[in-house]
DNA sequence: TCCTGGCACTATTTATCTCCAAGTGCTAAT
DNA sequence: ATTAGCACTTGGAGATAAATAGTGCCAGGA
């Protein structure tokens, strides 16, 4: 354990650096705390020692190392209210009546990444608690129509489906069937119902029930997978660490939605999660802040990506705040 | 008019300077051409006066100005025919035949950005000729529900709308009158079908009709909204004169959205555009190349953006096959 | 009249050197 | 345990120099 004026020193370090983007000096901190730099300079040098702090080359300043900003967020991080401004306009967003909730997160995201000049990520998707409410079909031509799922919580999917030698009649008493029979089913156990409450009925009596069954299959699978929305991106353009168009080339093709989706996927923790570094799999110079949220209509994770060298506090607590606000 | 050497030359340097990125030199032309260095390089002057060249430094070889591209792209650009895998890309996408053509658009578009390192861009929205074909409300609870309205190619839109004191039946009697009246209207002529034909009526017996009407005339507007869809913004960090922080600050802050569709709106050209470094509003030194499409479920426009060294007869030829795909 | 070889001239690039500022580490004294 | 003092290190800013890759122009020849 670090003895008292240690964790200061330490804390003083990465808010100075976070804040300057530049090593940080002794004399700098022997003007805050009341003792000299040559004090400071031998706490330094043991916080070194202990892997929490880094030196860029002999004679420079020191900057945080990977376990200096664990160290920080798991101990010295301070649990502060949320700075005014910051506050204002994410309430401004969530007591607006007539929006509605995707549109609030997408919102208030909006926000974090415009506020920080972080990137910003909402990975959503109709929550189990999403029941199928009607399922209905549109003609188009003699074999094209249009399948429309809804459910009770207002979620909506459909597909323009081409089906050879089906007749429309055949559709329509399929659709019936499962209008029928699996209305008021957890979207996510539809697929199975298909599976083996529908398909073997309509085996019967429809020629090409393959077809069929293959196509309503697809509208409901679309519901399962998770919709992306990365908000400032280019921000990070603002970041000193990533001034130079390789590093830059490097980050954008590892915050592409395929890889995000993987990264920043769904877990069941309750809190608001840290991976700093190469605690991630996007690049060792960025911190990823993640905290999952659901509501009885859609359930998702929120994620602020950022350099290493970034303001923990401020986006965590922006985050709890946007959390709770979708939560009821 | 420029004599033939004169448009030989100016073609050499646009060509190798499209490939190199580097400034010509008259040693480099006179290899091909069968002439000594200093004849070129007095030709190359005579361009410069011309105002089609320029040199980057007194003693350095020549770039093509503005006007030289310019130039180039009215005169001296010959319709190849496109390059082998171009085309085969291009060919696989749109012969699948299990692909929507949506999805063939977006496809197609993916594959120009990879192969020429551009970005592309295609704005789309449902054709004039889409006709309302149907509007369905669902019910979700006693102030809640959702419209959904499908055109007869296939088009669906839908919203959740709240309403207070609306009762389920006055909304059902609204949308039978809209599914009597305007079914078979042109989608963009709907706002003002609704407007003088049904406001009145509902007027009469609901009481909240304002509140309604408003609803569902916004889901009919969300039809009359362009999407966009951006490709490959990110490829321009691999072009070299784009390789300082700052320009590519400037740059994607021009690549949102918003300002795309501003700048690549659909007209009524059917031919392949060109806007070069300054005749465009993106930035001042890249090119966008547009044209637009229209089949009878949806029209709209492409667009390949990039430097305004950029391989003007590759992405001609590929959005041209791209078009016409499109078109049949 | 057009083309060409030759030559003087110029800007960019790269490397090397020097000098300065801002740091550190260590030691001896308090 | 703290501090003042001093030697030492590094990166960065400028200055200089040499090498390179070009151009412009002129005079002589087809």
């Amino acid at each position: 354990m670090l003895k008292k004026r240690q964790n200061q020193i330490l804390k003083l370090i990465v808010e100075s650096y976070v804040k300057q983007a530049k090593p940080v000096s002794s004399n700098q901190i022997c003007k805050i705390l009341k003792c000299s730099s040559a004090t400071v300079r031998s706490e330094m040098a043991f916080l070194e020692e202990e892997g929490l702090l880094e030196k860029t080359h002999t004679s420079s300043g020191r900057i945080p190392s990977e376990e200096g900003y664990r160290y920080y967020v798991d101990n010295l991080l301070e649990p502060k209210k949320m700075n005014g401004e910051d506050m204002l306009k994410l309430q401004i967003i969530f007591h607006n009546q007539s929006l509605e909730l995707s549109d609030c997160i997408a919102k208030s995201l909006q926000v974090v990444s415009d506020m920080t000049s972080y990137t910003a990520v909402v990975l959503g998707k109709a929550s189990h608690d999403n029941l199928l409410k009607e399922i209905n079909v549109v003609p188009l031509s003699t074999n094209q129509m249009i399948v429309i799922v809804v459910t009770d919580k207002g979620k909506v999917e459909h597909k323009t489906i081409t089906l050879e030698n089906v007749s429309l009649d055949e559709v329509k008493k399929t659709v019936d069937l499962i209008n029928h029979l699996i209305v008021g089913t957890p979207i996510d156990e539809v697929s199975t119902k298909l599976e083996f409450e529908i398909k073997p009925i309509i085996g019967q009596y429809v020629k090409q029930h393959e077809q069929l069954y293959n196509a309503i299959y697809h509208v409901f699978n679309d519901f399962a997978s998770p919709d992306i929305n990365v908000v400032g991106r280019t921000k990070f353009l603002e970041q000193p660490e990533f001034s130079n168009v390789e590093k830059i080339k490097h980050l954008f093709s590892k915050l592409k939605e395929e890889d995000l989706l993987q990264e920043i996927k769904q877990d069941d923790s309750n809190n608001i999660e840290v991976y700093i570094g190469k605690e991630n799999n996007i690049d060792e110079d960025v911190t990823i802040i993640k905290t999952n949220f659901k509501t009885d209509s859609e359930e998702g994770t929120l994620a602020v990506i950022g350099p290493k060298r970034m303001e923990y506090d401020r986006v965590m607590s922006m985050l709890k705040f946007i959390k709770e606000n979708i939560e009821r």
